[in-house]
DNA sequence: TGTAAGACCTGTAGGTACTACAGCTTCAAG
DNA sequence: CTTGAAGCTGTAGTACCTACAGGTCTTACA
């Protein structure tokens, strides 16, 4: 854990900003070892590189884009071992490709039945409701 | 916590096998208060009756539907009170319809950027890869 | 130079919805 | 009577953070 010049080192509410990444959010990433232990002022305050920075930021795009930590440890494993092929990363996010495309088609199926219990619901003011029907017969076979 | 007679009553792992829920899951549902404690045997066994049954079956399909535990818990308040309105289920419905949408949208879009980050790479054997740089420079306006 | 606000520190607990034990007791069939 | 399945409690782990509490340090201003 070298220190590090003042002008190319940034505190942690800087690297928070620019990467949007929330601060605690930072520290349990580190805590976690998805980030590496940043080096440190006199006073113990963390000293981020723009580097370090580059790196959040890819962890906050990764995720955004649904990627599970473990996900994202691997392609920075595969980036950081210099080994990073093409091959491997495309297979990564095809697969991860395919995971939300499932996800998408679970949600379009709740979508539809969704829609049809409300549309068949009156909106009224009567006790008796057409969804909680629909809830609780479903998987009764009644 | 009455005891209840055997011919009604049915032990954890049957209601488990009748709706699909795992039985360590029934017992944290109530635990966490949304079943009610079901009578018990002498030997301190969980009895439940059909209409407990019925109720574990709408907190299954209403989970399946997406629905948050504590949504599951206000229709279930409602449906308790008597006062089950159609139009405050409707309400309900057509909020957590909006909600599954909005994730449609969000998924959708996370589709698009990996299915264009993977149609962009060579898939080759090369150190440089375009899903990489992609998610690198996202964030970094470079 | 003093001080007050703001940023930073560590460590722990909470939230969501489960799941998976460990270590024990009870039931049911042969 | 024995054995295996099923039940019990309680706790800890999963994923991914978020939110304190109770300190220290920096920075700007009077």
């Amino acid at each position: 854990m070298a220190e590090i010049t003042a002008s190319r080192a940034l505190p942690i509410g800087e690297a928070s900003r620019r990467t949007g990444v929330n601060i605690e959010t930072i520290r349990y990433y580190e805590r976690i070892g998805v980030m590496a232990d940043p080096a440190r002022t006199q006073a113990g305050h963390r000293a981020y590189t723009l580097d370090q920075i580059k790196r959040l930021a890819f962890i906050k795009r990764s995720r955004e884009l649904g990627f599970s930590l473990a996900e994202i440890r691997a392609l920075l494993a595969l980036v950081d071992a210099g080994g990073a092929t093409c091959a491997e990363v495309h297979h990564m996010t095809t697969e991860h490709l395919a995971n939300v495309r499932h996800k998408i088609a679970g949600l379009r199926a709740m979508e539809r039945v969704l829609k049809d219990m409300a549309a068949e619901c009156s909106r009224g003011d009567v006790p008796q409701c057409p969804i909680i029907d629909a809830l609780f017969d479903a998987g009764n076979g009644r």
